[in-house]
RNA sequence: GGGCCUCUAGCUCAGGUGGUUAGAGCGUACCCCUGAUAAGGGUAAGGUCUCUGGUUCGAGUCCAGAGAGGCCCA
């Protein structure tokens, strides 16, 4: 008789080896051609919500595994919540309007932006958006990111549109907008500002002068006293308004030719600039440079003062220590201008060439202003030294000449207005790490007022007029509501392409000069706008303001988190989220960020096809992604040992109810033998804590609790004792169909709970349960499981019991060792214990099914020489023996007899084949 | 240069309010099983808790520096 045939193996269709990247696109088309998305809202309509708001990455590539993080973190937020029975849609966006990808249609179509109209680059940049956004859609999908695929936001939507231009309405109306003069790169060549982006570094040789300004009035009793400024660009003098010396620092009166001159000493001692005068001049006075506060000095061709200011970015090794100040011709010095309330001089116009502000260079491009500058200077006496200098100069990334920094008007929101409002509307936030709400408020407290315009064509326009006549401009909330609605409809083009007087709604006189004439402004939102405001065009008035969640990398405390809270507060007058999460970035295996340079870069999608998008999903979960997270081939290997491990267990589970159906084999939990009982409880302990870990977004502790839950108790306790019950026992038998009864139970949930992190593989096992099983035909339409439904009272003996199993085991390993035994199944397990007897003898029989030993026996005294371990500070003296039983040939346990010696069968067995007809 | 953050076994992670020999899994080595089999079970060896000072009877845990790395600014 072959009677391996006669026992129970297990059956399954779920294979060993998984196979994703080859069966993963099969899933995904099986959750969108069956709407699973919608379903799960459907099924939880009407509850209460949970939403999690999508930041929406730029259009402008294909992903990286920053946006793989991100998207998977969030999925498994939003399949999470959605278990759990909250309505929470899941609404992608992207980032589509800007620069980058301007620049790109610039580049893909080799535009001439002179030639061609605004329009057409529009265009362009829209197909380049559309097209990226498409892609990464399509990624995404292959990440197993469930969203509203169908109907993402995108930020050149004209409803998008409309919200964009609504919310700055809102701004307007409240008070946070303004329009005034800021430095900005400027390309005279191309006649137009440029941004960061369209900057590029090339050597350059610029003049370098050294200049005297005559401090007005007397210092330490001497008269007649100049400070020395240096500078590489002559033609902004006619714009100084300060001087600026670093505060806190040595500062000397030296004596050069017969004049008194200030300067830093450390500038003094060390700058190349200073080198003129070092050795023909002598210090006469040494003073801390605070004492120069609120002292002026005469300009020396401008009948003008310039304020002595303090600025911490002075260099003391270059120059002279004090730093020629003109706010409308650098970035610092606007920032110290704003702080000390200096005018903002432009005399430049788009061309380079001089106003007549200064009638000696009216009218005069500054390459030439240039000299008749340094001319004047040396004739007044002004000019200490003259020299050049080569350095890294900003150029124009079009024209190749270098930029200047020159004040135009833009556009602005009023930080200051409203930063109190900010810091406070922190604190109304959750803030996951809790170091977030820190970090946000030291951001806040310094960030300078929002330019929130920009000089050019891709993106929504500033719904700005100006009056023809004398240039005033103008917002009025109620032509501003009237473009937002033409822009819903027909999209921000409009803009470009209708006349002016069709934006205007009423009787528009200006209230300056009670002109008639109006003209459309030009400028466009900075893109950080644009989805800044996606609290108001896609949470306000339908998924819901403020939402639950954002979830973001930590760049974004400067970047999304903070323009939208800005956004909200200015509009709404509160945060537009409870809660905030961040994450890290995704680091080579050396803790080095990515770099095509480096040649380090992993692509997801290389990763998805080898490994499988589990395998990546379940990379992240397992990481602690609110510090940076490390990547390697290598160490996705160790997450591919875990896959299998939780596979394998799966795998098992599935083949061994092939035969069970819940609705026949049902049990109450409190009547099921007491190892499933320990084993359910500890099931119910695992749902609470798994909560846990993920309502505080800790998904490695709540991914390893599993695992660790998979290897311990089922895989090598339960799953172990329980082979010879399943494999053995008659299929119908109690022991059998409880033991299915639990398996199918925990199978059950634990597909569900980790269906938020390896969906492919928990949906794939869940089409191969017995289908007379399960209500539903996707693993994600179930319920997140009740822990309080597992709860068992009583059976806390039994962890004692596990305790005591464990640590015995080293002691077996002596035996194994020694060459005395091979497995427990044929040994006798003798506990000897003074103090433990009746725990031993009551629980016997549980002692033999856990240890799967030939047979226990129990002694009342302690015993000599022999192992030990200690449980509840009482030693438990423990000796193995080989038994003399025998073997049975079907289940393979030992017995002291047998009933058929001659087929070496045991009882137990012999009436099971006798019940499947063997013997008939 | 500034703000914020990270640094525990080869790898991924645990280690509330400071307290005896710092834990788990993977990997490694060795053993068992061959009815989860390109599986399953077991045991063991691995850590100056990045470094240097300090507070304390006592610090991975508190304080101050340093180093390496990350994000954001300048």
């Amino acid at each position: 008789m072959d009677l391996s045939k006669t026992v129970n193996l297990m059956k399954t269709d779920f294979s060993m080896k998984a196979n994703l990247p080859l069966v993963e696109p099969d899933i995904v088309d099986f959750w969108i051609e069956n709407r699973i998305y919608h379903k799960v809202l459907m099924k939880n309509q009407g509850k209460a919500n949970k939403v999690l708001h999508d930041g929406p990455p730029y259009s402008n590539g294909k992903i990286h595994l920053g946006h793989a993080l991100n998207k998977i973190l969030k999925d498994i937020i939003v399949k999470y919540w959605n278990l759990k029975g909250y309505y929470s849609p899941f609404v992608p966006g992207w980032d589509t309007h800007g620069l980058p990808n301007e620049k790109a249609a610039i580049n893909t179509y080799n535009i001439d932006r002179k030639k061609v109209s605004e329009i057409y680059v529009r265009e362009k940049s829209k197909e380049i958006a559309v097209y990226y956004s498409e892609i990464q859609k399509e990624q995404f999908k292959r990440l197993g990111v469930f969203a509203d695929w169908d109907n993402p936001y995108l930020t050149l939507n004209p409803s998008y549109e409309a919200g964009i231009i609504r919310a700055f309405g809102k701004l307007v109306e409240n008070g946070y907008i303004y329009r005034e003069l800021k430095p900005v790169y400027w390309c005279y060549d191309c006649e137009t500002s440029l941004a960061d982006a369209e900057i590029e570094y090339n050597d350059k040789v610029s003049h370098s002068i050294v200049v005297s300004f005559k401090l007005d009035g007397a210092f330490y009793n001497f008269e007649d006293v100049y400070v020395l400024v240096w500078t590489t660009t002559p033609w902004t003098l006619p714009a100084n308004v300060a001087i600026a010396y670093k505060p806190g620092s040595e500062y000397i009166v030296i004596e050069y030719l017969g004049k008194k001159y200030i300067v830093a000493k450390e500038a003094y001692l060390n700058s190349e600039q200073l080198k003129f005068l070092r050795d023909n001049s002598s210090i006469i006075l040494s003073f801390n440079s605070d004492e120069l506060f609120g002292l002026r000095a005469k300009h020396p061709f401008i009948e003008r003062y310039s304020l002595l200011v303090y600025a911490t970015y002075v260099d003391l090794n270059n120059g002279t220590g004090l730093v020629h100040t003109a706010p409308g011709h650098g970035y610092e010095d606007y920032i110290t201008g704003r702080k000390f309330d200096l005018p903002i001089i432009s005399p430049v116009d788009k061309e380079g060439r001089f106003n007549d502000e200064v009638d000696f260079i009216s009218g005069v491009h500054i390459d030439k202003a240039n000299e008749l500058i340094i001319d004047k200077l040396f004739k007044s006496g002004n000019l200490l030294w003259k020299g050049s200098i080569t350095h890294s100069y900003p150029h124009c990334w079009r024209c190749h000449k270098p930029v200047i920094f020159r004040a135009t008007y833009q556009w602005f929101l009023d930080i200051d207005k409203m930063r109190d409002k900010l810091i406070s509307s922190v604190d109304k936030v959750e803030w996951y790490p809790s170091w977030g709400e820190d970090r946000m408020k030291k951001m806040i407290e310094s960030r300078p007022d929002w330019c929130l315009s920009r000089q050019r064509v891709w993106g929504v326009f500033i719904p700005a007029l100006y009056c023809k006549n004398c240039g005033n401009h103008i917002l009025d909330p109620d032509i501003i509501e009237h473009i937002a609605s033409i822009v819903e409809k027909e999209g921000s083009d409009v803009w470009w392409k209708k006349e002016t007087k069709y934006f205007i709604n009423k009787d528009l006189i200006c209230p300056n000069c009670s002109g008639r004439e109006f003209e459309k402004e030009k400028d466009i939102f900075d893109v950080w706008f644009e989805s800044a405001v996606s609290h108001f065009a896609v949470l306000y008035n339908n998924l819901g303001h403020p939402c639950e969640l954002y979830l973001e990398g930590s760049d974004q405390y400067r970047g999304w988190f903070q323009v939208s809270l800005i956004t909200s507060v200015g509009v709404l007058g509160y945060p537009p989220y409870k809660k905030v999460l961040t994450h890290g970035w995704v680091l080579d295996h050396e803790g080095r960020a990515m770099h095509k340079s480096l040649g380090n870069v992993i692509d997801p999608m290389e990763i998805v096809e080898e490994y499988g998008a589990d395998i990546l999903r379940l990379y992240f979960a397992t990481s602690e992604y609110t510090n940076d997270v490390r990547m390697s081939k290598n160490t996705i290997n160790f997450v591919t040992e875990m896959y299998k491990k939780i596979r394998n267990t799966i795998r098992f589970m599935l083949g061994n109810i092939y035969d069970f159906d819940v609705s026949i084999h049902k049990f109450n939990f409190t009547e099921l033998p007491l190892l499933e009982k320990y084993v359910i409880n500890q099931h119910s302990m695992l749902i609470k804590t798994v909560e846990e870990y993920i309502e505080n977004f800790e998904f490695h502790r709540y991914v390893y609790h599993i695992y660790n839950y998979i290897v311990h108790l089922l895989s090598s306790l339960y799953l172990d004792v329980r082979k010879d019950v399943l494999y053995t026992y008659e299929k119908d038998s109690f022991e059998r169909r409880a033991c299915q009864f639990v398996i199918f139970n925990i199978l059950r949930d634990l597909l569900v709970m980790l269906f938020p992190v390896l969906s492919f593989t928990c949906e794939q096992a869940w089409k191969n349960i017995p289908l007379h099983n399960i209500s539903s035909f996707s693993c994600y339409l179930q319920d997140w499981p009740d822990y309080k439904k597992y709860k068992i009272e009583g059976i806390e003996f039994y962890e004692k019991i596990v305790t005591f199993y464990r640590s015995v085991l080293s002691i077996f390993e002596k035996y194994k060792n020694n060459g005395s035994l091979k497995t427990t199944n044929e040994s006798i397990l003798n506990i000897y214990s003074d103090r433990g007897y009746e725990f031993f003898d009551r629980y016997k029989n549980l002692i033999k099914e856990i240890f799967r030993v030939a047979d226990v026996k129990i002694f009342d005294h302690k015993a000599e020489n022999i192992d030990y371990v200690v449980l509840d500070d009482t030693n438990i003296y423990v000796k193995f023996d080989k038994s003399n039983y025998y073997k049975c040939e079907r289940c393979w346990n030992y017995y002291q007899e047998l009933k058929d010696n001659s087929l070496k069968i045991c009882h137990r067995c012999y009436e099971v084949l006798q019940k499947i007809g063997m013997f008939a």
